[in-house]
DNA sequence: TTCGGTTGGAATCTCGAAATATTTGGATGC
DNA sequence: GCATCCAAATATTTCGAGATTCCAACCGAA
């Protein structure tokens, strides 16, 4: 595991709080490595968000904010709808199966978590899981481009949540809505499967209504 | 101007070639600094695309491929058409009188392009005048992540059109296509402003360039 | 010739120290 | 008591040298 994984890994996963500084020397002596190492790496988050930086002013975990949250939100919806309908048409049997197997894998830890395990170590096998079928959803849409932007944002958007004064209140509806979103997608069904993705996210953006999020591209 | 917009412009203007190995002692030189500055520059480049970085590998000028043309293409379709779309409803009056605004300066200067005037001095103002104008498009969207992806695309779409092999080939339909754009934007219609965006757009993502030929190994 | 290993040269990566900028804390004047 | 300014302390940024890795050319044997 690299020191940038690491890093990312904390980021992300709430070991540090929103709009703590981030010196280079504390963190260098503290992950074992030069602050010249550590400066690159930071640098290297800030490009994808994870981290703020400002000039002569070093590095920052970014602040929560609810704009931020509800345009990573909005920025996903918009991807994940683009790339689920492109997989519908590309996508074929593989991926269909590829989809449900990543389904099954999440509602089962699903269950683990509605039956009451809450420790962090199962949101973050969870927030895995929940990653894994998202990408799968959009993988044979045969945009790499679009793919990489996704992970981008999904990403921050974890780190938006996690970090977040209401993090994770175990959500039950989540469960239907992935299996609908499966079954939309396996029926071949975009506009379906669109509705279904937006309907699925748009509560973390907070006060938008479904009906605001966009329309099929032609 | 800083190293990093000096180097930025010239990596999407054409002052190197694809593929070619960006070598920080050499470059250092060029830009007189030092290495290590200059691959930190590098480095913040590489993340929006704009250099390739590969570990223990150095940094190179990225291929010009018809795959990446294509899914930049179809990233920018995506993000504008959805951008306007927001701007229409939330833009209002102003939005509408910058848009108009940036039309018409952009129609005045490919009016000179049309008039003949093809030296390289004018292509780069011609992009600056397109890239102005198709921001002025989304601007009123209210998504700054929209609009910061969408200016990060635009820069490796630029990149990779000024590059090819048939640059810049001069394309009467665009002043139509602009003008057709403003109209249906201005006209406050959603659906006919994301089908006369991808009409615009659509051409760069298939068979553009002439197949490519496999050159002969060296 | 062709394949495989070796070697020399060149580039990258890491690191600590010097130079530059910012922040902190206290003393001074109002 | 409060604001301002200066100096010390702390961070960031730049830079060059040493360690490491990669690449290409060369050489010898099958």
């Amino acid at each position: 595991m690299s020191l940038y994984e690491k890093l990312q890994y904390r980021l992300v996963n709430g070991f540090y709080s929103a709009g703590q500084r981030l010196k280079t020397t504390a963190l260098a002596e503290a992950y074992e490595t030069s602050a010249s190492t550590m400066r690159e790496t930071l640098f290297r988050l800030s490009t994808v968000g994870l981290v703020e930086f400002e000039e002569q002013r070093g590095f920052r975990m970014p602040q929560i904010s609810t704009k931020t949250q509800r345009e990573l939100t909005l920025m996903r919806i918009l991807l994940e709808s683009e790339g689920a309908c492109r997989s519908i048409e590309n996508g074929g049997v593989a991926w269909g199966a590829r989809l449900t197997a990543a389904h099954h894998k999440l509602s089962h830890i699903e269950g683990l978590v509605r039956a009451g395990q809450r420790d962090s170590e199962i949101l973050v096998i969870w927030t895995d899981a929940e990653l894994e079928f998202h990408r799968t959803l959009i993988d044979a849409c045969g945009l790499d481009l679009l793919m990489d932007t996704h992970l981008i944002v999904y990403n921050r958007f974890r780190q938006q949540m996690i970090n977040s004064d209401q993090n994770f209140t175990y959500v039950p509806e989540n469960i239907t809505q992935h299996k609908r979103i499966v079954e939309a997608a396996l029926a071949g069904d975009p506009q379906l499967t669109r509705a279904r993705i937006s309907e699925h996210l748009i509560r973390n953006a907070d006060g938008v209504r479904t009906a605001e999020v966009s329309a099929p591209s032609p």
